[in-house]
DNA sequence: TTCTGCTGTTAGGTTAACTTAACAAATGTT
DNA sequence: AACATTTGTTAAGTTAACCTAACAGCAGAA
């Protein structure tokens, strides 16, 4: 790896809160019609002041423009990032739930995690998995059904070199 | 989901950076048997006054011990933490290159800004899955091979809830 | 009309993670 | 022994994201 890939962490154009306050008024504008600072404060659990910051950020990118009467709308490229990292949680949530059998609530809290940072190409290919695996496809059917089967034990693959220090699975297997 | 879901982003017991403190650590032990401060700047290219701050409050946290010369070794905690990230990294990492076909490099850049935030559970099952997609069991061969052919398109998916206001593959697909 | 309550903003404070600059202690060089 | 370099630490500053407290503007109620 590149000594410095791990400062892309950072490199993200909208940050986990940025994106969750876009989020939040996504959810109130569809429920109720509009969005004011309070209500995305509310509905986040934060400050109105922290709001109001994260709002004029906002606004100054350019994903977000005010009204007159403080009422709060979403620019083209706000609609845009919306509908992308609305995408992105669906897929992954989808993926957790149905191939990895996590509850729905945990699927979603990790998708949430996880959603804004992974990139757009990512999330493509991950929706064309998905889309195949659960599809009635006869090879995707007997996979899934073979899957629910198999617990994984080591040396049923070729070559595990998963582990590098100790194996997830040592103690409830014998050694490899 | 509820509504203060998001903020788990924050309450991870360790941080990104932090991480990537320790995995630099684990690597520089690797190939010089010692970790100093220095070393720790260098390989993650920052300054010796923030990895000397972060290295303290890793101290503090239990996951680091110095000895008399100033050299840093792993607590058992530090250990198990190490085994745990590593693990995880590996495995999201191959479940990208493997299944979602991303060049190894992306895959690992991807891996790196998540591994820390996904939960133990959920590693052990992307693990799990990722032990018999790749295995020579029959259907694991099949699907991957139907995988390989499949290329999304919408309508093949009994029903697709993945998009909720425009389809990511909207334009290059006819209307579902 | 005055009072109350709601809303947004500003001011000042905190924490985490960086930065540069300055400095002390140890180590290496000539 | 004297000087230079390396290393770790501290101080002070930055940005992001939160907080509480204070306040200004408005809108509805008494």
């Amino acid at each position: 790896m590149l000594k410095s890939t791990w400062k892309q962490f950072d490199e993200v154009e909208l940050t986990h809160s940025s994106v969750h306050h876009l989020m939040a008024m996504h959810e109130l504008l569809k429920q109720n019609g509009y969005v004011r600072g309070v209500d995305i404060a509310k509905y986040l659990k934060i400050s109105r002041s922290s709001v109001s910051i994260t709002i004029h950020k906002l606004i100054k990118k350019g994903y977000i423009k005010e009204d007159e009467n403080k009422f709060y709308h979403f620019t083209d490229k706000g609609k845009a990032l919306i509908n992308d990292v609305l995408s992105k949680r669906r897929i992954i949530t989808l993926f957790f739930e149905k191939v990895l059998n996590l509850s729905s609530e945990k699927a979603e809290a990790e998708a949430c995690k996880i959603e804004h940072l992974l990139e757009e190409d990512t999330g493509q290919r991950l929706m064309s998995f998905l889309g195949f695996y659960l599809s009635n496809a006869e090879a995707a059917q007997q996979c899934r059904k073979a899957f629910q089967e198999f617990s994984y034990a080591c040396g049923q693959v070729e070559s595990c070199d998963v582990c590098e220090l100790d194996c997830y699975f040592a103690g409830s297997q014998e050694k490899h």
